[in-house]
DNA sequence: CATCGAGACGGTACTCAGTACCATGTCGAT
DNA sequence: ATCGACATGGTACTGAGTACCGTCTCGATG
């Protein structure tokens, strides 16, 4: 048990002195030698000093690759928004961990940045995915991709945030109730009401009979235009 | 005329370079050398290597900040779509060296990186702006204006990039009409019905008077529920 | 005219991240 | 015992960014 591989060491040593002297304060030399190890090991280990804090990011980005390129669910938006919950959970399971990496991105702009360029991957990744999915036939279709990804990613970073700050107990629930209500802000043909959302308008005859009325009817609902 | 400022000279000098050996191929002392001016200077006059490219992000930002904060628009999610035009016009402005730094971030990660945390300042702001609008009691609304920011910061993007890959004659015009599709995104109560969004759902009884169905009607329209 | 002070510029020397290359030690297989 | 894969360590280099100091110019002032 004396014997944690260097890799783990390295991490350890690194956010002891994040946390003990900050994070620019801190040499890729001080990390080392507080390791036990050598300078050249812990580039070998991670590409950069950021790469200490940020280890995975790559292969989360793979494995929603893999999600997306496998899901089954019926609309683009509903797979990423389902394919988003990946890296919820990875970060949920990193728990405190999570935590201490927030702290420091709270305080340092450079890896608030780079925070920032890892997120905005997975955006990219998602509005290909929608853009695909769409067919990016209309004027306007690619510029919708372009929202929903933008709505997914926000909407999952706000109540990873909540968590990260401990001021949500239930953040599995609460991104379902955030997808939700980005699901509902696109509506599209066909698909049932959201509760809550929409406008009713009434379309109202008495003096003709059902069926007189009928194509009428569904050449409104058809064309989404309102009724004047 | 022979006498342009040392800090134009070492931008010339700077994109004259990256386009020619590309990026990361070129020193801060290629450019000082080009410019026929010290490293000293260089760095007296940009902060950073990268600064060269991205010079005024934070006038930029501070403009918007003064136009949010003189905003007399209705609703604080128009404001920022209107506040978000300074910096299309700042780009357009810009002309062809826009379009230069264009291709230097499509083919360079850092810079790419670099302008994705610039855009999420702008982002930032403008959901603090919204946020602090609505008043954050409820607990969707800070989601609410989380989806906002993003939103429009897309749209925007979205805009910009099709004008920078020169596949946009009017980018005034677009944008307007994305920021159109982008309010229309978010209903809020007591607004007219934005053409070509919103569910139609009609209620339709032929055996009864108008009168007769008036209460139901309006109790139906007041709940913004479905009609079974 | 002499002088003084404020800026702008140049040079040197330093720290530190990241890369390249080579040397060493360990360990299992043959 | 030898060999090869592999993890490690060391040395030396490039290049960004910082600190500090010296020089030059120019306008204001006596």
């Amino acid at each position: 048990m004396s014997k944690p591989t260097a890799r783990t060491r390295l991490a350890d040593a690194a956010f002891a002195l994040f946390d003990e002297r900050g994070y620019e304060q801190t040499t890729v030399d001080d990390i080392a030698e507080r390791a036990g190890l050598g300078r050249t090991t812990f580039f070998r280990h991670y590409r950069s000093k950021e790469d200490v804090i940020f280890p995975d990011h790559d292969q989360l980005l793979e494995a929603i690759r893999d999600r997306l390129a496998t899901s089954s669910e019926a609309t683009a938006l509903v797979a990423v928004s389902d394919a988003v919950r990946l890296v919820l959970h990875h970060y949920l399971e990193e728990g405190e961990l999570a935590r201490r990496r927030y702290k420091l991105t709270s305080r340092v702009a450079a890896l608030r940045d780079r925070e920032i360029a890892s997120v905005a991957r997975y955006q990219r990744l998602f509005r290909e995915f929608i853009a695909h999915w769409m067919g990016s036939g209309e004027r306007t279709a690619s510029l919708r991709a372009e929202l929903m990804a933008a709505s997914v990613v926000s909407a999952h970073n706000h109540v990873l945030r909540r968590w990260l700050r401990g001021e949500c107990a239930d953040p599995v629930g609460e991104v379902d109730e955030a997808m939700r209500e980005v699901v509902a802000l696109f509506p599209h043909p066909g698909a049932p009401v959201p509760a809550g959302t929409g406008t009713t308008v009434v379309a109202f005859r008495s003096t003709q009979d059902l069926d007189a009325l009928l194509p009428a009817l569904r050449r409104v609902i058809a064309d989404e235009g309102a009724v004047g």
